[in-house]
DNA sequence: CGGCTTTGACCAGCGC
DNA sequence: GCGCTGGTCAAAGCCG
């Protein structure tokens, strides 16, 4: 089931269609009713509404609030769904986790089936980091901070060229570089809050979406997330372990980017999986998700847009 | 002036 | 052994 691409065509539609009522620059070819709806708002703004335009206009708000229904009855599966996915994976990861961490002594063969493992399930974070206390302490501590290995997905603005991806943590540049299988520069970020922090980060546009920006975290912070200490609530991360969690909406589209990293091995060496089924962590998430749809600028212009929409159909049924 | 970014050079792994 | 490639270093420049 793919619903990251399932989403970000029914969602945009009524964001398209917004935009184009605030007369604000739509995404060429990205939606069909927004096409379809800019006469018809058009037509509204420069003539006086007869009769038939009105009932045009009540009939396409009708659709409209009814696919506003049906978008939101989808996207509640899609949270379910994701959920039993989410379970689905961590069985998975819990039973093949062993096959997985046998990586080779080279080290370029042991990236590559990291990033194998993390390209088949983007969504998971620190696979490996479930390793036993004899392999870990078999292995130099280099090696163990490379299998704390994850990446996330962020939708960014379409004309944002940076390659910064905020975290919530301070990343210092310490290179670029242009790769063989992609023609974006990937950037290479250390993390800069604390001197001793092994954890890098490598950013690269992707070869698919160049709007989206795969950040690919190794280490893990051996420093509070800054957030929690200097800014709280500066950012929509929250730190579950290594790498933040994130949950980001970007105006072309909605981006639910997720990273279930697993905690700490040094805390909670007794589970061996994160804590995201738990209740708490799941009303997080539900928050998280919410509170990006409230701070995305379409979002709300696509809720003032229903509403008003309402209200000036409430206000015609009075009239006519 | 200190911290950060940029960018060319360098190094090491890998395949042939 | 050699060339390709990814990752890192470090000097120079920029900026607040």
């Amino acid at each position: 089931m793919d619903y990251s691409s399932w989403v970000d065509t029914s969602l945009d539609l009524n964001i398209s269609s917004i935009r184009v009522k605030s007369e604000a620059p739509v995404d060429a070819g990205r939606s069909g009713m927004a096409k379809e709806l800019k006469p018809t708002f058009m037509d509204f703004q420069t003539k006086p509404s007869s009769k038939e335009e009105t009932g045009a206009l009540v009939e396409e708000l009708n659709r409209v609030g009814e696919e506003n229904r049906k978008l939101t009855e989808m996207l509640t599966v899609m949270c379910e769904s994701y959920n039993v996915l989410r379970g689905q994976l961590m069985d998975y990861m819990s039973k093949n986790g062993e096959k997985d961490r046998l990586a080779p002594s080279k080290k370029r063969k042991s990236e590559s089936s990291h990033n194998n493992n993390n390209n088949n399930i983007a969504m998971n974070g620190n696979s490996e980091s479930s390793s036993t206390d004899e392999e870990s302490s078999k292995k130099p501590r280099e090696e163990i901070i490379k299998d704390k290995i994850s990446k996330a997905y962020v939708r960014t603005e379409a004309g944002d060229t940076s390659l910064t991806v905020k975290d919530g943590y301070q990343w210092r540049k310490y290179g670029q570089k242009v790769t063989r299988d992609n023609p974006c520069p990937r950037a290479y970020f250390k993390c800069s809050f604390a001197p001793s922090c092994p954890v890098k980060k490598k950013v690269q546009r992707s070869i698919d979406d160049q709007s989206v920006l795969v950040a690919t975290y190794e280490g893990e912070h051996n420093h509070p997330h800054p957030s929690m200490e200097a800014t709280p609530g500066s950012n929509r991360s929250l730190t579950l372990g290594s790498v933040p969690c994130t949950a980001s909406l970007a105006s072309s589209g909605p981006t639910i980017t997720l990273d279930l990293t697993k905690p700490k091995s040094s805390n909670d060496d007794k589970s061996s999986k994160p804590r995201t089924d738990t209740p708490e962590v799941q009303k997080f998430l539900v928050e998280q998700m919410a509170s990006s749809l409230t701070k995305d600028p379409n979002f709300t212009a696509a809720l003032v847009a229903a509403i008003s929409g309402r209200m000036f159909q409430q206000n015609n049924s009075e009239k006519w």
